[in-house]
DNA sequence: CCGCTAGA
DNA sequence: TCTAGCGGG
């Protein structure tokens, strides 16, 4: 998922103390397939209510968001639009991936390797329009804004952190760095031996010595969910064409490489997103009714769980209005 | 993934 | 008080 720039970029430990008091931006599918991939059984199967509707996106938003704002961490989830359509081929290769994962899970079950079930049962996650819905219906419940963009939800989120309405976007991918992201969390999350990463944006291209666009020609040499790549060029050979030749055509033309991709599309991509650029991003009371309605009428959780979680995210009061608003 | 609990 | 392991829906 995303460009693997792994190899060439740093950051910087956090503590969540270190977060208090600030809005984050998330990254709601990237966070999303996340729970799908990772709350499940041991055999690989997702948690699911009565109806068999999965519920694991659910489970996860719950918990992890009450945590954050227990921690006085102000959550807005930013959800992805239509995507574009450059990146269909990455959707349709996603597409085969998962179905040969759903097959290689249930041949692992037949032979009942948990392990290897499991394992191929994580690859096999897809986000629905329902479990898009339902995480919304949660927030709506929970009191917790969220945006929708028109595209990629990654550059709408980017587009908050810039406008001074969040400090950071919490994303595990490092194409919010090329969005042109100024601060990058990764491994947000609540147990207690995460290590949590601050990714900075002018602190990395410093240490690298490029510019913005130059990172942005780097992952169109590595490969982005727009565009393939160039066979055998990875981050760090991609960074040292691009400091040796200056930009993605002198490195093309210079190694004679075959790229079937217009890189000033592509670039634009990244340099010229649509974003919304109205929006109110506005923490509600939880509403205690419809999360028992919601979740535990329509999808079977605990109340006592639930009730938990509800007292925790009435305990911390985002409501209230900053003493420069009254004026 | 996260919360809870059992056992140290 | 702490941590590993399990169940959650």
């Amino acid at each position: 998922m995303g460009v693997n720039l792994r190899d060439i970029i740093f950051f910087e430990k956090l503590e969540l103390k270190d977060l208090e008091g600030l809005t984050i931006a998330i990254d709601a599918s990237n966070w999303i397939y996340q729970f799908l991939s990772s709350i499940r059984q041991r055999d690989g199967t997702p948690l699911m209510d009565r109806k068999g509707r999965v519920t694991s996106h659910l489970v996860g938003i719950l918990h992890r968001t009450s945590a954050l704002v227990e921690n006085n961490i102000k959550p807005v989830y930013v959800f992805d639009g239509k995507s574009l359509a450059l990146k269909s081929e990455t959707i349709s290769e996603r597409t085969r991936m998962r179905l040969e994962a759903e097959k290689r899970w249930k041949e692992a079950l037949k032979k009942k390797d948990l392990e290897k079930a499991r394992k191929y049962a994580s690859r096999a996650s897809r986000i629905s329009k329902e479990i898009i819905e339902s995480s919304k219906e949660l927030l709506d419940a929970m009191g917790i804004p969220y945006i929708q963009a028109p595209n990629e939800g990654e550059a709408q989120a980017v587009y908050l952190v810039k406008n001074g309405d969040a400090w950071a976007v919490a994303s595990q991918d490092y194409d919010c760095l090329l969005f042109g992201a100024p601060r990058v969390i990764r491994n947000l999350a609540i147990s207690s031996d995460i290590n949590l990463e601050l990714l900075e944006l002018d602190k990395i291209l410093k240490k690298l010595g490029i510019s913005r666009e130059q990172l942005i020609d780097i992952a169109l040499l590595v490969g982005t969910d727009f565009n393939p790549g160039v066979k055998g060029i990875g981050a760090k050979r991609g960074l040292e064409l691009i400091k040796k030749f200056g930009d993605i055509y002198t490195v093309i033309k210079r190694m004679n490489l075959e790229v079937d991709f217009d890189p000033e599309v592509l670039r634009n991509i990244f340099l010229k997103p649509k974003v919304k650029k109205k929006y109110k991003i506005v923490w509600k009371r939880p509403d205690k009714e419809k999360m028992i309605k919601f979740l535990c009428d329509e999808h079977d959780f605990s109340k006592e769980r639930v009730l938990n979680v509800f007292k925790k995210l009435k305990k911390v009061d985002f409501t209230q209005r900053r003493l420069e608003e009254w004026f």
